[in-house]
DNA sequence: CTCCGTTATGGTGTATACAAAATACGCCGC
DNA sequence: GCGGCGTATTTTGTATACACCATAACGGAG
């Protein structure tokens, strides 16, 4: 419950969290509340500043920076794996996920997309077959999640996400882990260099104001 | 409290954590202790299977042979970033710490070395100045701490060990950073070939038992 | 003698009550 | 009027007590 109302920032980042005041809207005690607090705290949702209390998380710009060139090499890594022993099966599974992609994209459908876009993601993950890799980037995502800040908003970006996805699968097929790899991690950079634009549009409009 | 126990395997990898037991010998009461626990299972060092109980975790062999190739690459990318920015500053404190590990071989001293070790890899995260990545590449550590397999103890894997380190700091003073990356990476893969020697080791000594 | 059901025991999960600490507010002194 | 110190309140941290579930052991029936 805690996680889904940091996801949907009806805990807004830096905010602190009473622990009553939570326990009581959740309808439970403060035992298994703190419980709770302090697994995502471990995993770094919250921050929890002893005697202080538990503030939820902010992503700074700085840390995107940080993690996005993180994610590129180790979702590059996945794209390596997932070339060099793909089945055929697994393939067909990729593709058909990639076409729900295409049909996504031409529909303008820029939620469906993102949804789609994260399952594809997740399956690469898993046809790589490392399940300590797939914790990792997991681990990763869960503060990406923190920021509301979505690359695909950024105009163009869905059409060449799509096309980065068109030439992954197609090393995929020719079981290019080489080129796999490369496309995936420029693929990850893109989306931090799209972020980076869409923060210099919200301070260029902020400083017309 | 409870991590060094863990580490130092006076709570063995499978056993279970009697709460009230463990509460009585450390001093305090079952709800900080839970709390703890729920904090290490949330790292992944205990296994938390409800109305079951709590579970120190075990590496397999196959959790060894993931892990690994995940250090290769982050750890690569440290010393990426380390050879392409690093200042003379840095430069000087690696330097020293490398004639340390020559020292500590040289003595024969395994231990030391491996602690020094430690602190090289630490000092040059650091050095690379990306906080995400320290924390990643610190959370997979924490979980290899689990295993009491050590791959220095495998005969010359020292001198082996030694040498890779000379290569990369040589790659550090040439601010080569593709060298230096692709160093680091098998530096650490040189530790996972390692290690399946010495499992193989055991289980041919195992056999002629 | 074996298998199933019931009961008992131990252990996890939750709630409540209390202690300690930090912060905020108010009062007194300068 | 402003600043510092003391007290009070709020909030975190800890302990204890209780409820529920799971497992295991014992007894009875086939």
């Amino acid at each position: 419950m805690l996680r889904e109302q940091i996801y949907s920032h009806r805990l807004a980042p830096g905010q602190r969290l009473d622990e009553a005041m939570l326990a009581e809207q959740l309808g439970i005690s403060r035992t298994p509340l703190r419980e709770a607090i302090k697994v995502l705290g471990a995993e770094g949702l919250v921050e929890l500043r002893p005697r202080k209390g538990c503030f939820v998380t902010e992503l700074t710009e700085r840390d995107l920076e940080e993690i996005f060139p993180i994610m590129a090499v180790l979702e590059g890594r996945v794209a390596c794996e997932v070339a060099g022993k793909r089945t055929p099966q697994q393939l067909k599974t990729l593709d058909a996920l990639h076409e729900k992609l295409e049909r996504r994209a031409a529909a303008g459908d820029v939620d469906g997309y993102y949804e789609t876009n994260y399952v594809f993601h997740d399956t690469m993950q898993v046809c790589a077959g490392n399940r300590w890799l797939q914790t990792v980037i997991g681990d990763l995502r869960k503060h990406l999640k923190l920021s509301r800040h979505h690359s695909l908003r950024l105009e163009g970006r869905l059409d060449a996400s799509l096309s980065e996805h068109r030439a992954l699968m197609q090393a995929l097929h020719a079981q290019d882990a080489e080129a796999a790899e490369r496309i995936m991690r420029d693929h990850l950079l893109a989306q931090l260099t799209a972020l980076r634009e869409l923060s210099n549009e919200a301070a260029r409009s902020a400083h017309v104001e």
